[in-house]
DNA sequence: TCAATTGTTCGATAATATTAGAACTATCAA
DNA sequence: TTGATAGTTCTAATATTATCGAACAATTGA
């Protein structure tokens, strides 16, 4: 099975993560994130093609924000937020609390409901 | 005299912020303008050439974190804290809290040699 | 085994960012 | 007026990023 690498704590950068959450996409995802847990790949609605969403998804990952799960064909992602509270208190709340702005990439509102709540 | 723009305060965008915080020659800027209040340009001692700095400056301006006011030959410099903290509660503070990765750009005449001893 | 699902990786392109140096503007002081 | 100071703007080179489509890999279900 396929290893994803996640940076360490301590090789968590604040540069880095500030850049990884710049991105109004990447935002997005963060936001539905976490407000709905861990989710699949798939389950963000966002106006970009596959390849685009796996490299938002990866430039999260590298930057130590979210955690990738692999499981079956899916890649759960969760934020990491033990080590963010740990590295930079208080910094995801705050950029949450802000985001406002972000666009809401949740599941597919035309879809039928998925039976989640 | 030359007109500044400087975004209105609901004109300025979470993305855009975390953009400009995302360099490391800017955190530093930034970290230094929190510990100094106010200051002009040439006090910042960054390792860019001039261009470069106020390159900088002027996009840290642009997305709404800092103001800098002209007088004489100086621009001088000043975090816009109220509105930062108006826009976004909580995220300046958690950023320059973490900011202790920022490098220190302060004004050095006779700084510290660091390593050497 | 075959097909569908899920997501990654590769190749290419277009847009944007960083950087420096040179030329320039504006102010101030002598 | 002259020279020094402070910083911007322009031009150009380099690097990075976002994006897509196509090809690929792994898993699951029929």
């Amino acid at each position: 099975m396929k290893i994803l690498h996640h940076p360490h704590r301590d090789d968590i950068h604040l540069s880095s993560v500030l850049y990884a959450l710049s991105d109004p996409i990447r935002l997005g995802i963060i936001s539905v994130l976490a407000q709905t847990g861990e989710q699949p790949c798939n389950y963000f609605c966002v106006p970009v093609a596959k390849s685009t969403l796996s490299h938002h998804i990866r430039t999260l990952r590298e930057a130590g924000v979210v955690f990738v799960r692999i499981q079956g064909t899916q890649h759960f992602v969760t934020i990491r937020r033990a080590d963010m509270d740990t590295r930079f208190p208080g910094l995801l709340d705050a950029v949450l609390g802000a985001a406002s702005d972000a666009a809401d990439f949740s599941a597919d509102p035309s879809s039928p409901s998925d039976g989640v709540t």
